[in-house]
DNA sequence: GCCGTTTTCGGCCCGACTGTTTTCAGTCG
């Protein structure tokens, strides 16, 4: 058994176990079992058959957990799992993810009215029964129906690094195939959509009908949804993402990649202009429309250039003006993850995060960057042991040091700031003047109204030493809807005070979103591009970043962690002179 | 449950809001 299944089956439990109302300490052991566990560099099936290792070497596993790892390599559960799964559905799992609810109310809906599912909770509802139960009202019934309806908005989309990490396994062994030629994953994917419905990867090559095969037996392959000659589908792994290959004519790749990138607005423009030139587009090819002869088809270079278009990136084919640009040649040259010369936003042991100063350095530095912030958070995350003045001073300080003492690149002294409730920030400016840089994010009181909110980030902006906004809708994808606020308002202040707005890189966020990026930019707001990084291999999430700044049409003159060291140490003065001024 | 002892038991990130109560449990970050 894999490591991440395993780490599944201990976080399963751990949620049924809250259900059941379990010792919160006992419950957190798991927890942090099954987050060790999957990222766990050795296969922990391996250790746990060998008789020369012990699984108590692994940080976090000791007695108890060992007997259940063993249990589980041996016969794929273990007692507490059937123990809990006797009591509760598993259906009540997805109670979970309902903004609102949590355990305990979930085994009480359960024992009161049976409820096992989503469609049995939305009833309980509307039948207006939720508010009979204690320390329940009409209020939290409301709140349910919305948690909801969210909840099924996302149902069935993944993230965009989950498709990604999809598509780059199975692409792997599609390209290890004999007589395989090209493989290439289209649809949104491909244009860099933060979430994905499904998969569409394209084969070509003599032996492309054996990757439909490869796929269809694969032993992750849930389920078959369809197999012919061209084209197989199937619902792939434990989350059961749809993944469509296509084999095609090599004359066709190019068509193909064209037309399953999308997206369909995009399409639809392009075959009306190819037919108002007398053509014909579809997936096997351009073709002209009287004597049916190829026109294009091998590339999509070919194609666009035939109808009069430079290429378009896929980021930007959404029919949002870049068919218009690529006609008049006034396409941007957009950033690259190749021109990011480092990372602006992370965290260290020293709050939340799970490496050292150093490590985090090491880790940059491997990754060919020239420049890091360590951003840790402030006091008002308490959870996290954010820091209070004097830590920030003291910090600002030790970061001085290490500098002369020598890293492996250079070090920026930052902070990621709580915005509080009425846009003051969490530290003192005194304190906050000490650090190179300074990140104001939103951790609370997600909930105010659009009008506080927009008041709450203007004032923010009047600080001083602000110099970024991280994350700054909120959102995290399938889960949280982003706060209601002003952008516009807010984004054309951030570019009145030089404050640089976060493309926060977390596949969990991609926040800012895409088309804020782009508003924000005609506004004249500058941008960075940051992981987030809790640990070093967070750090390669970068490239998702960069995708979402390219959605927004950013070239790597809008993006300030594009700018070299001395380039971007210059802008860091600069705004600070302007500051004091 | 784990861990690290002050080595066999006690601590484990905790503060604040929300909606419900009329003093607080549940949820969230």
């Amino acid at each position: 058994m894999e490591n991440k299944e395993i780490a599944r089956l201990l976080h399963e439990t751990a949620d049924l176990m809250e259900v059941a109302g379990e010792d919160a300490f006992r419950i957190r052991s798991y927890r942090n079992a099954a987050s060790v566990i999957a990222s766990y560099p050795e296969r922990v099936a391996d250790i746990v058959c060998n008789p020369e290792r012990k699984v108590t070497e692994i940080p976090g596993i000791g007695k108890g957990l060992s007997l259940v790892l063993a249990e589980i390599c041996q016969r794929g559960s273990f007692e507490r799992r059937d123990e809990m799964l006797a009591r509760y559905p598993a259906s009540a799992l997805e109670l979970l993810k309902i903004q609102g609810l949590g355990p305990k109310s979930i085994a009480l809906l359960y024992e009161h009215y049976n409820v096992r599912t989503v469609d049995d909770l939305e009833r309980i509802c509307r039948e207006q029964k939720l508010r009979s139960l204690p320390r329940m009202g009409a209020k939290l019934e409301e709140k349910v129906l919305r948690s909801i309806e969210a909840y099924r908005r996302s149902a069935g989309r993944f993230l965009l690094s989950f498709g990604r990490r999809t598509a780059d396994e199975l692409s792997a062994e599609f390209a290890a195939l004999p007589g395989i030629e090209k493989v290439e994953a289209a649809g949104s994917l491909r244009r860099g959509r933060e979430t994905v419905g499904d998969l569409d990867i394209l084969v070509t090559g003599p032996g492309a009908a054996e990757a439909l095969n490869h796929l269809v037996t694969h032993p992750k392959a849930q389920e078959v949804l369809g197999q012919g000659g061209n084209k197989a589908s199937v619902s792939f792994g434990l989350e059961r993402l749809q993944v469509d290959v296509r084999a095609l004519p090599h004359e066709s790749f190019g068509a193909a990649m064209q037309y399953f990138t999308g997206s369909k607005e995009h399409n639809v423009v392009l075959r009306t202009n190819a037919i108002k030139q007398g053509l014909t587009l579809n997936e096997y090819g351009l073709f002209t429309l009287e004597e049916n002869q190829r026109a294009a088809g091998e590339s999509e270079e070919d194609i666009y250039q035939r109808l009069g278009y430079a290429w378009i990136p896929p980021e930007l084919r959404e029919n949002c003006g870049e068919l218009e640009a690529a006609q008049e040649g006034t396409l941007p040259k957009l950033v690259e993850l190749s021109q990011i010369r480092g990372d602006l936003h992370m965290h260290t042991t020293e709050t939340d995060g799970r490496a050292t100063l150093r490590e985090m350095a090491e880790a940059a530095a491997a990754l060919g960057y020239e420049y890091i912030a360590i951003t840790d958070h402030s006091k008002a995350l308490a959870m996290s042991n954010g820091l209070d003045e004097e830590r920030v001073v003291g910090f600002a300080a030790q970061v001085r040091e290490l500098n002369r003492d020598g890293l492996p690149l250079r070090v920026f002294s930052g902070l990621e700031c709580d915005i509080l409730r009425d846009g003051a920030m969490d530290i003192s400016e005194d304190a906050l003047a000490e650090l190179d840089l300074v990140i104001g994010s939103v951790h609370s009181y997600f909930n105010l109204e659009a009008a506080e909110m927009t008041d709450r980030f203007l004032r923010a902006l009047e600080s001083p030493s602000l110099r970024i906004i991280g994350h700054m809708t909120g959102r995290i994808l399938l889960q949280r809807e982003p706060y209601p606020f002003d952008f516009d308002r807010v984004a054309a202040k951030a570019a009145q005070r030089g404050v640089w707005l976060e493309i926060n890189a977390s596949p969990e966020r991609l926040d800012l979103p895409s088309q804020f990026v782009r508003s924000a930019k005609r506004r004249g707001c500058r941008f960075s591009i940051s992981t987030d990084a809790h640990r070093p291999s967070h750090l390669h999430n970068m490239r998702y970043g960069v995708i979402t700044a390219r959605r927004g049409w950013l070239e790597a003159a809008d993006v300030m962690n594009a700018q070299n060291l001395s380039g971007f140490e210059a802008a860091l003065r600069l705004a600070r002179t302007a500051r004091v001024a």
